[in-house]
DNA sequence: AATGAATGAGCATTCATTCAT
DNA sequence: GATGAATGAATGCTCATTCAT
């Protein structure tokens, strides 16, 4: 059985990928890709329709990727909520880091580049959300979790992870600060936010 | 009152500001900032040394403003830092939603481009995230809070705040979610996990 | 015969070396090159790295055929010294004024610009160089020139020569004054300086 | 009596001096002279028309140097023509590397350039070369030199100084060589090519 | 005599994309 | 499938010069 033809396509996402990572999104070509594959910049434009298919294409592959390394970690932690909501706040954090240029296609490119990002794709990357979400309820149903709405906690979680992610890719982290101090103290914070209070705590006033 | 004679570099800012959020820093050139104010782009030069300096200008600005805003709560609130940390997250996220352009500017954009930002200029920036360490000192104080490094408790304070700002700018939160209530239990989940608990909870294991 | 497909480099370094010739390195602009050929700016980056390779090449060129044109020389008259260094001094002067515009690209052009040329060019360049000091050489040998330094003598010539070519290309010769009368005058005044004398001339102290 | 005005176009004539021979003609600009003196560049137009004028002012003045540069030697050495040559050699030479972006401006500029170059000026600078003719008449008269027409040898003469300084100023001259034997080298050979020849030399074949 | 404000033209180079083959 | 040739548009920036004051 002879080699299948070498799939071209996965082979540019994985180029560009590398390049994205090596010189991030403004240094990145269709020719510097072609480049790196050893293939002409016209061929790229057999395989993707243009240069937004062909980012859409890798913002997909990692939000499936995330949606890979957060299941692993729902299943891993099936019966105890709130250690698999921790460990999906930490791969969701590794993978941010591990990856960041990734990341950064993923969540923060500026809107604009992704106003024509296909609805239906939008959709598979929600299931990202809904892992968390399931950790809520399966934490307030066990009475170890207290939220309110479980979709805009899980929200509102994201968000404090994305900010972490954020801020550390960025390097606008005050640098006395040790990376990994601040994304434990991170994740601790939203967790414990999210923990039942007892009579004993003291009231906290709402604005 | 009659028209001062136009500050220009008045009006360059505020152009380059709203074309940077409205179309991102990639597509962000000085011939469009100088169609958008009808001067020729040689002007801008002018008035600012260069892309560079005009960008740092807006940033200083942007800091400077939201530095006020933050201040101002501040002393609202000098005694009593759980109410003044709450209004401190109000605030904070009331800007970004406020004036989501220089929020952009200021924090949203590529690192890449942040990297030239004059030392000096990155100190005054820090101000702000001071006024949240201060809030969290003030409360381990009076025994209202439990933190154990508030330079790392105050970045992870901002880091949730500013994921939730980005989030909502970007227009990332699920739709079906109401942006207050996504607002609210951010910093509400933000606030919770500073509080002190009367006891720990056995279900949060250490990672 | 029919027309071979435009081979454009070479239309391109045609071009380059007529414009260069006509308005100077100043006033040359790739956009000039390209509007004189009738192909876009672009279209010369698909032929030539930059402007620099362009006008090394440019410079090669010369170099090669001014080589071709002295070597000829240099085998007729292989025997006679003498006779072989004038007809490379009429040579030499002939080819700055039958091909003015490689000249002045090879050896008129502002030394900031040759900085870059790089060194193993250099070296071919100079094989030029070479056919004149092995006349010299041979002239010494043979007893009917008399110099101290081969190398150093044919630079002096070169020098004499170069003079001459510059002069007329930039039309800096009294317009009263004979071109063939002055090229004459100034290859017999560099040969005769080479020639042995029968006795010092005392009117003559040494610097 | 109390000091005149400066005279700016004195101090713009020396700063463009300067600024040339620090960075070149290319990278001369009306605005970096103005810098230079402290003035607008505005002002620069009050006091020469445009760019050119203030050129051409600058060749007039560096004519005049040289001139009087020339003069001085001419006056030394009235009755010895033979040394007055080789003096007035020297001193050429020597003007042409003490200022070397001078000399660029006043001959090794592209004729492009100085098209407009207003031919009373012109006149005036070859009343340099007049006092190389002089001293090859005078050296005729007394027997010491052996030249067809003075003017012709003036200018072949001026040729081979011509040469050795463009040489050097661009630095085409081979490392290995030592500048000032290659200098030497060039004016005995030039001055030897001028001498009269006994009827013991042997004899020279013509082209 | 001096200037600040302004500009159109120009620069080398890069880019995403197209088209004929 | 794949490509070489080609391009129009765009980039940040510099320049000589003008004009109203």
């Amino acid at each position: 059985m002879p080699d299948r033809p070498t799939d071209l396509q996965r082979v540019i996402l994985d180029a560009t990928r590398n390049l994205l990572a090596r010189n991030g999104y403004t240094n990145l070509s269709m020719r510097k890709i072609a480049k790196k594959i050893g293939y002409s910049a016209t061929t790229i434009y057999l395989h993707f329709e243009n240069k937004d298919a062909l980012f859409h294409a890798l913002i997909d592959e990692g939000m499936h990727r995330l949606y890979e390394s957060l299941y692993s970690v729902h299943t891993q932690y099936s019966d105890a909520p709130v250690e698999r909501l921790r460990a999906l706040c930490r791969q969701y954090i590794q993978f941010g880091l591990d990856e960041p240029e990734y990341y950064e296609v993923m969540f923060m490119l500026h809107p604009e580049h992704m106003e024509r990002y296909p609805a239906a794709k939008y959709r598979r990357a929600r299931r990202n959300l809904d892992l968390f979400a399931q950790a809520l309820e399966d934490g307030v149903t066990e009475g170890v979790m207290a939220v309110q709405n479980s979709r805009v906690a899980a929200s509102s979680t994201w968000a404090a992870l994305h900010g972490t992610v954020t801020l550390l890719i960025a390097q606008r982290v005050d640098a006395r600060i040790d990376h990994e101090a601040f994304i434990t103290a991170a994740i601790d914070q939203a967790l414990y936010g999210l923990l039942p209070r007892t009579h004993a705590d003291p009231a906290v006033p709402k604005t």
